[in-house]
This record gives structure tokens, C-alpha cells and sequence, in this order.
DNA sequence: CCTTGACCTTCCAGTCACTGGAAGCCTTAT
DNA sequence: ATAAGGCTTCCAGTGACTGGAAGGTCAAGG
């Protein structure tokens, strides 16, 4: 498979495939044309990989997921560590982002949205 | 007053304030001796800065808002424009990272965490 | 045989909002 | 005289791509 067919069908774009490669996630043969040859491991990877940063993993915590995934001798308490640890992120990331939703929703919702120069907005940002 | 005491004051890093300058959000005057001299103005720039960043607007949002609050003649519609798009990114960002938690979580808690290789995780990665 | 178009290749630069570090000047206190 | 601490500039790196340029390859049609 081209480069090409493995982007459809893992559904990454050909940029990070090729991008995946050079750090090293994944290491397609080569044709004696130069262009990357995908056996169906290497599509098997990258649809891991697509799978893992939709979950939000970061390129690193995947390179540990994929080794993982191939160390027949890992424990499930290796993955789960990666796992917990990363939903603790999301969790913090939540709820930053709702202080700010609640924060700013308020400051909207006061804000009348017309033709005069009086904000709310504004005013809490100046003033705190 | 120099970099350091409007980095207290305003709670933003030296770093952040030079490249905060560099950018063209602030111009703080220049002392004989090359630093930068800072009034009060320019401390209340950097603190309406740093309230507009907490709350997640990008540099060009921080940007626009500082430039209609020196704008006597804004309206508030334009303010609440801005405020409204970002809201709605907020609420995209948290409806995905929640997606993320309620996937991630339930394997997380289908995951055994022992000293067996067996691992709905990466189950899930690997067959979608 | 030639061309066209769709592939593929590499490499460089840009994104966003900083952040770290190096090299060197200025000020204050001892 | 020197040491500490604060200030300056400039360059490079972060994460995870993404865009674009310049050029090689391949299959189909004329």
C-alpha cells in the first residue's frame, strides 16, 4: 500500500504519516521507487495511533501505548497508570475550561450587545 | 517602575511582558540606561491582559478587546461578539475533552491494573 | 513517443504563546 | 573591587502537525 491508501483507510492525513515516521511511530518499507511501502501492521498501528489521539494521548504517552501493546510480557497496570494519569489531565482541563465558561457566560449574558459603548466586558477586565 | 515590578503586580512573567511588547500589545517607555519604564497605564494594559488570556482568549482576541477598550466610540455589540465566539469554542473544546472522559474512563474502569497483560485499553485502541 | 494529471518524495518554514538559556550591561551593597 | 541581582538582546525549542515549493514516478490517452 501507498502512502495514499493508508491515509483513507487509517484516516490520517498523509502529512502526519509521514511525520509519524520520522519520530519514529512507525517504519514502512520502501519500494525500489522511493515511495513508502505499508504492510498491514503498519495501517494497524496508525489506526492505533489515530484511536489513541482522539482519546487526546500525547505523541509520547502513544509511543508508550503502542510499546506496550506489542510487549507481550506488559501488565495491564502499566497501561492503566498512562490512562489514569491522562484523565486526570482531561479532568483538569475540564474544569479550567468551565471557570472560564461560567465566567464568561455570566459576562455575556450582562453584556447588552448594542450600539452604546457600556460593557460589562470589558469592565471586568479592566478592573477585575 | 522596571520589568520585574509590573511582572509582580501584574502577575505575568518578565518573559511573557518583553513578548507582550515584541508583539506590539504594549509599548512601555524607555529609561536612560535601555530598560523598560513602565507607567501605570501599561500596568493596567497587562493586568486587562492577563484577566483576558485567563479566561482563554487568544492573543489576537486580547488584541481586539484592548483596542475597543480605548475605543470610546466601540459598541458593546462588538465586545460581546468577540466574548460570544469564544464561549462557543469553550463549549466545543469541553464537549470533546467530556467525550474523551467518558470513553477513556469507562476503560479505564474495565482495566484490571494487575500483573496480567489483558487490557481492554489497548484492546480498544488496537480494534477500534 | 509525448503529455497530462495524480501520485509520491524531501526539505523548509510557519503555527501558538510562550519559555529557557547564553552573553553581556547596569545598579547597589559590601 | 567585587559580588549579587536585575536588566538587555537574540536564538532556539516546545507539540503536533500543516502548507508549500521543487522535483521524481506512474498509468492512461492521443
Amino acid at each position: 500500500m501507498n502512502i495514499g491508501d493508508v491515509a483513507e483507510k487509517s484516516g490520517l492525513p498523509p502529512k502526519t504519516i509521514r511525520y509519524y515516521e520520522d519520530i519514529g511511530l512507525i517504519d514502512p518499507l520502501r519500494s525500489a521507487n522511493g515511495y513508502r511501502s505499508f504492510r498491514a501492521a503498519d495501517l494497524h498501528k496508525l489506526a492505533f495511533l489515530g484511536r489513541a489521539r482522539a482519546l487526546g494521548f500525547s505523541i509520547e504517552d502513544c509511543r508508550a501505548l503502542l510499546q506496550l501493546y506489542e510487549d507481550e510480557s506488559r501488565t495491564s497496570a502499566e497501561v492503566k497508570l498512562i490512562a489514569e494519569h491522562h484523565l486526570q489531565e482531561i479532568d483538569l482541563k475540564i474544569a479550567g475550561l468551565k471557570e472560564m465558561q461560567n465566567t464568561l457566560a455570566a459576562l455575556v449574558d450582562a453584556c447588552a450587545g448594542d450600539h452604546r459603548p457600556d460593557c460589562p466586558i470589558l469592565e471586568s477586565l479592566a478592573d477585575g
